[in-house]
DNA sequence: ATTGGCTGAGTGGCTGAGCCAATCTGAGCG
DNA sequence: CGCTCAGATTGGCTCAGCCACTCAGCCAAT
């Protein structure tokens, strides 16, 4: 897919410029913590614009917890900068490039499958199997089984009832969706993925967390092999 | 300074009870992904507020990526909720019961302990090999070779480079400080902590892998099984 | 039947003036 | 010297209004 004509970058907001120039002049001024910004009067009259756009963006700076507004007495920095730590968000729409996501997801799915043999309950148990019989259901139909691998580690994660991990999981989720359809869209891999998940699965149903760790290591090593035969670094992903 | 009394529920502002309105009305209405929240005009109606405060309402939902606005074309959600996923940041607050943090320390540090083997440049071995000397030497002083360790573990961070595993490390950063130092007062444990991280360095020298991942996991589970010993459920941390 | 331009209603973007409320400042008083 | 209190400052919020963009529907040209 040609997407050479892009997405016509859409950024006209004005409070978001006003910010840029609150961030420039916070930074050339090296304020520091405790310091006070002009009023929002002052900015309005120097930014040639009006208060509630200023007053817009320095709503953005509260919630994002870099400003103290107090009623009648100012504005004043929290920190010495304004910018804000760069989102892992952010670092992951950038990379994208699958390679580091894919090494993220292996660290973490790797000890989630082990506390999941360690820590699984019984509807964990049920939750898992029914993700694989819904796999395998799919793909004697035909079909990839796609939802049924999102079931399955979303399960796996589940089960290790480890709330950081499976925060962590969350932040890099729609990275690992778009590798999992390219992924099982080479021949033969839906199958063979299949057959990886029944081992971990097997594993953890024994309470073997080494086994698991083991057997989630193998399957997300090959999901890597086959993305990165793939890979083409020119061509960006297609969707959304 | 004290503040003992202080907190006093610090939110007259208006855009606030907005967003409070808006999330419960989209949790209420079961507003999924692509759906259209009202205009801005009725909102303010509905409400008895200002256009300008509903506005300011909805520049904080947008920052947060959770709605898109599309000028002329009304309001819609990116997500099914407005609810902001639950920040790591906070989660890793209540989490500082730490087994999670050191469950999530293993996760990460033995891949980053893995990628460190395989990557490291020559600065890379050269700042570990600082942090060890400085390590050994605080500790042949009688000290417990805290700012060492500390070093160490960020420069196999570095030495991974990966961009987003570093960024999980960082979020959990500060906890795994506090965990450190426990650590350390052990008796004996300095000593040993230095010789696992010499047998790490070893391995990330020889570019062994597979070895230097195996060194790390015994290092931070040893952490780990000591600080847990020391764990009183009903003492929370002195600090801040 | 399809395409492309036009129009009008609806909606967000932004402004400017203005009033209220919290805070700060300083002159005047005891 | 310390306290008080009124006026100046500054943020909180509203109101009314105009502009810009979108979208749906209509119509002419193809």
């Amino acid at each position: 897919m040609n997407d050479a004509l892009r997405p016509m970058a859409a950024r006209p907001r004005l409070y978001e410029q006003v910010l840029d120039r609150l961030r420039a002049y916070v930074a050339e001024g090296g304020l520091r913590a405790g310091d006070r910004l002009p009023t929002e009067r002052d900015l309005a009259a120097r930014l040639g614009v009006s208060r509630a756009s200023v007053k817009q963006a320095i709503v953005v700076l509260e919630v994002q917890g870099l400003v103290e507004v107090r009623h009648g007495g100012g504005t004043y920095l929290v920190r010495d900068g304004l910018d804000v730590a760069e989102p892992v968000e952010r670092l992951v729409e950038r990379k994208k490039r699958l390679p580091d996501v894919l090494e993220a997801r292996e660290a973490l799915e790797t000890k989630l499958a082990e506390l999941a043999a360690e820590r699984r309950t019984d509807e964990n148990l049920t939750a898992l199997r029914a993700a694989l019989d819904r796999m395998a259901e799919d793909i004697g139909a035909g079909g990839l089984g796609i939802e049924g691998d999102r079931l399955f580690h979303a399960a796996v994660t589940a089960a290790a009832h480890s709330t950081l991990l499976a925060a962590f999981m969350r932040e890099i989720d729609e990275p690992i969706a778009e590798s999992r359809t390219e992924s099982l869209r080479q021949p033969r891999r839906p199958g063979r993925s299949l057959a990886q998940h029944r081992a971990i699965l097997t594993a953890i149903e024994a309470g073997d967390g080494r086994g698991a760790a083991a057997a989630m290591r193998r399957h997300v090593r090959s999901v890597a092999k086959v993305r990165l035969l793939e890979w083409d670094p020119d061509s960006s992903s297609t969707g959304t």
